[in-house]
DNA sequence: TTAACCTATCGTAATATTACAATCATTTAA
DNA sequence: TTAAATGATTGTAATATTACGATAGGTTAA
């Protein structure tokens, strides 16, 4: 036990959730809103901002790098890092795709 | 370790994760969709819906609950399961907020 | 009442996540 | 070349999550 099921949801269900799950951490909340604040890339600065230990920051960083939504360039010995616009993009129509306007009807408890 | 360091973020970043971690599996996002789907509380059929045992859907029926997203009403024997129309506006209203048009400029590595 | 039913809760095992120190790899500056 | 700087990786400990059997606590039907 304590592995997810995936073979019984959906290719749809497991993705949005991958997504949501990319994201469900403050710090990675916190890095995204500082690159999205910056609109650029960052070299090397993401370290400074967040009270964490440099290998956690980078273990964070990895997480949103296998998600998709950032991309690291290695610039000189620092490490410029950009939100990914695509996935970005992506990730907002998803997200607002199910969260679609919901009314319920009055058939309700 | 293993705990999140929440002290170090604000608010705002905590919540938002929090409200992502309880989408950030399948069955959650399944049972959501499922509810959505029903429009109208739905008794007692949810257990059928799942290939999960009825103490995993209890539990994640809890998380959902605890996220403030459905509500359950007991009636007889069932319990009768909404969404929470305040809440479901609010997580879109918050989600949509993060996800922001993003236009990167051209500084980019 | 008794039995069947439905759901929550408890206990527990397996796995995942979070955090950090230590270390490795690479690049730049001296 | 050597030393400093930067970031990734490894190893590990603490905690959280996921899943399920067993059981408890209700309600309804017989």
């Amino acid at each position: 036990m304590g592995l997810t099921k995936s073979e019984i949801f959906t290719e749809k269900q497991n993705k949005l959730a991958q997504m949501m799950k990319a994201l469900a951490h403050p710090a990675r909340i916190a890095i995204i809103q500082y690159l999205l604040k910056a609109n650029a890339c960052v070299c090397g600065d993401i370290v400074g901002e967040l009270e964490l230990a440099q290998a956690t920051i980078s273990q964070h960083l990895k997480e949103l790098k296998n998600a998709g939504l950032i991309a690291g360039t290695i610039d000189g010995r620092n490490v410029c890092y950009c939100i990914d616009k695509k996935a970005w993009a992506q990730y907002r129509k998803e997200f607002a795709a199910f969260f679609v306007e919901y009314q319920p009807k009055d058939n309700c408890c």
